[in-house]
DNA sequence: TTATATACGATAAAAATTGTCGTATATAAT
DNA sequence: ATTATATACGACAATTTTTATCGTATATAA
């Protein structure tokens, strides 16, 4: 319990990787080669972040990913709630739909406790992931 | 994904029942009906706390769980560990086996994030959560 | 002796995550 | 124009994790 994802993972991985290499396109291939992660899923992760202009792609040959200059003011919530949603520890902090909500005798706490962690990615920014 | 499991909110659930229930001994069957959970899964769940002390068990009729006065005392991250292993967004951070270990590009970031979780989830206890 | 309750292992069902496949589209180079 | 390379995207399959159930044993109060 309380893992990210390997998609979350990965995406982490790849904007490292682009951070460190800014003066070029870098293609899905190169980071999927270089850490093993499958091309595929990979891809897909950097389509939602391309769409989200937290990177920015490039078609055809010689193209693939750079990093754009909203990169390092995303915040780390704001990044996983891109690719995974609302980051909740609970579901019932942000849907509805529970049948024990009235006879829920956990809500305040639980809900306090999600705050502090979304305070705490809220704090980061992509920006520190990359040192 | 972040998210606690049912294994973990049964057993909160169920904390703050026997908390505000300490006069008593109180049946599985008990809690399982006032908020609807499985029973089995949340015996199970009271029996590994049973072993851990922070709770104890009486059998035979009229018998059930109270809370021991441990129970106050216990971390947020002691009560996950006991109920679920080590807390970690990502194995590596206690496991080996990682097959791309070397060329782990986020490895440094990721275990400061960690240890900020871990640390946020040493500094509450279960009596926080019964407020 | 009986009814009630915990203890515990095995296994099944469901859900979420992870990975694969196929096809379409854009573009640089020849 | 044609080709090779790369992103875009939907459908689906495999795997893993989580959630729930079943069966049996043991303890104890009445």
């Amino acid at each position: 319990m309380l893992k990210i994802t390997k998609k979350v993972e990965y995406a982490l991985i790849a904007i490292k990787h682009l951070q460190e290499h800014q003066d070029k396109l870098v293609p899905v291939s190169d980071i999927s080669a270089s850490y093993g992660i499958p091309k595929e899923i990979l891809a897909k992760t950097l389509q939602k972040l391309a769409s989200s202009n937290i990177i920015e792609s490039c078609k055809g040959p010689a193209g693939g990913y750079k990093v754009t200059n909203e990169v390092a003011k995303t915040t780390l919530n704001d990044f996983f709630e891109i690719l995974e949603g609302p980051t909740a520890i609970m579901d019932c902090y942000f849907q509805d739909g529970c049948d024990h909500l009235n006879s829920c005798n956990i809500r305040t706490p639980i809900n306090k406790i999600n705050d502090s962690i979304r305070d705490l990615f809220n704090n980061l920014t992509l920006a520190d992931i990359a040192q």
